[in-house]
DNA sequence: CGAATAGTGTCTCTAAGACAATATCGT
DNA sequence: ACGATATTGTCTTAGAGACACTATTCG
């Protein structure tokens, strides 16, 4: 059976200007953008960069940049995480695809937003080192129901206002920030947070639990929750005790895959 | 100050190219696919086309089409779901966006897919009708840890396998069934299959949360449940007694905002 | 010993699930 | 009365949370 020249006569109008001149469309632009998150000084700490350019000069926006042919949005999620602070190996998880029709006032954009999951010391540049246009600002607030709630601080203390934000980067933050929120408790994104997933102890991992939370859990429970969890399903194994802490030593645990 | 001028002297070019001359970067052509969930005599179905084009001729499909310019992803899901089944109200949700390069092997795609739930009634088309491509086919299965357990059988009781589905369409419908059955308890997914959200009784909502589920649910329970968690926050009322039915009467309830 | 941190035990309360019992219709 | 469906009640158990208590290190 001619599958071509049959395919050719069921053809309808539109479907054939689909089918062999996709290019007499206009098409949008796609665009990655990602959140970068870090756990500092038991802060959920978030990393955006100052635009030096037109639109929003001077405002502050997520890192993002065009989407590549030869790659997926995932793959140019990565090289951009590394491009701009230097990771490698990150846990990313896709957020959501933002395509209101005036979200770029330049032209038609659409982004796919990112969010990921980074040690602090694996993060390429240190605290008021100021050498590129990014900072990280820590993130707060409550965020339930609409109650406007997000407060972002700088590292001089600065709080920005939706209107220091580019785009719809504010109301995406919001959304991000809500979904780890959401997702902490029964995916393994708190453990992309650990300086070591090989070697940590649990009273770490609760500091990483209470900065995305932000708020302080319960210590008892908070263990006792995250053994059984964990333990059952073999996905963290007891190693060691831990040596020369202050106060007494921890067991240290390994976070398995 | 003269942000225009200003801006020039600062730009890197990377960025001017981006700014001055978008069009001279290839983009992905992006399309938006649907997958139009109904209930059906206890059921669950999927809305899927038979493709008569190449590539995947022949193959079954869920309904999608290529974004325009001057609407968002949304919107054009909205529009999709006018065309392809006649109907205008739908309670619509982002699933995921897919990006993978090798995904349709004419050029490069990407896809913003959406789910949506509608009741049967309001679907343009009977059972059995074939007046088009489309059809009605009913979903089954676990689901749970990659089991590759899903099943999806047609109006002639003909069970397809993934070779059956265009492109990676499959795995789309495995992505959207597992988020489904996952915010079904805590999000309104499950009013929007219901014939009538301003008459309706709790067994009837008890149907569409068993044929999403795939699986019986304790009768007593459920309604316990969902009395509490949606009497409390005022998001479903009490109307009348139900007429004329079968057995004892049911309170009818009223589904708010 | 005291400060500091890690880890255990206990009590209460809520909610899910299994399952039995009762209520109200049409015929 | 009987079949059919709706609705309520009871018992058990698991888990979340509050909170008190014990353990082990360093200095």
């Amino acid at each position: 059976m001619d599958l071509t020249s049959m395919n050719a006569e069921k053809l309808s109008e539109k479907e054939y200007l689909e089918q062999y001149d996709p290019s007499k469309y206009d098409r949008p632009s796609v665009t990655v953008d990602i959140l970068l998150f870090t756990v500092d000084k038991g802060e959920l700490k978030l990393l955006l960069i100052r635009r030096d350019t037109m639109p929003f000069y001077g405002k502050w926006a997520i890192p993002g940049g065009f989407l590549h042919m030869e790659e997926s949005a995932e793959e140019a999620a990565v090289r951009r995480i590394r491009e701009e602070a230097g990771v490698e190996d990150v846990r990313l998880e896709q957020l959501y695809t933002f395509s209101d029709v005036k979200r770029d006032p330049r032209m038609r954009v659409i982004s796919i937003a990112y969010y990921a999951a980074v040690p602090r010391g694996k993060l390429g540049f240190a605290a008021g080192t100021e050498t590129s246009a990014a900072e990280l600002f820590s993130v707060h607030g409550e965020l339930s129901e609409d109650g406007e709630e997000l407060r972002l601080t700088g590292e001089n203390g600065a709080v920005l206002t939706p209107g220091d934000l580019a785009f719809d980067h504010w109301s995406i933050i919001k959304t991000a920030v809500q979904r780890m929120r959401g997702k902490i408790d029964y995916t393994d994104l708190a453990f992309g947070f650990l300086a070591d997933q090989g070697a940590f102890t649990l009273s770490e991992l609760r500091l990483v639990f209470e900065a995305i939370l932000d708020r302080a859990l319960d210590v008892g429970n908070f263990r006792r929750t995250i053994k059984r969890e964990y333990e059952k399903q073999g996905r963290i194994e007891e190693l060691e005790m831990e040596k020369g802490a202050v106060g007494r030593p921890a067991m240290l645990y390994r976070f398995v895959q």
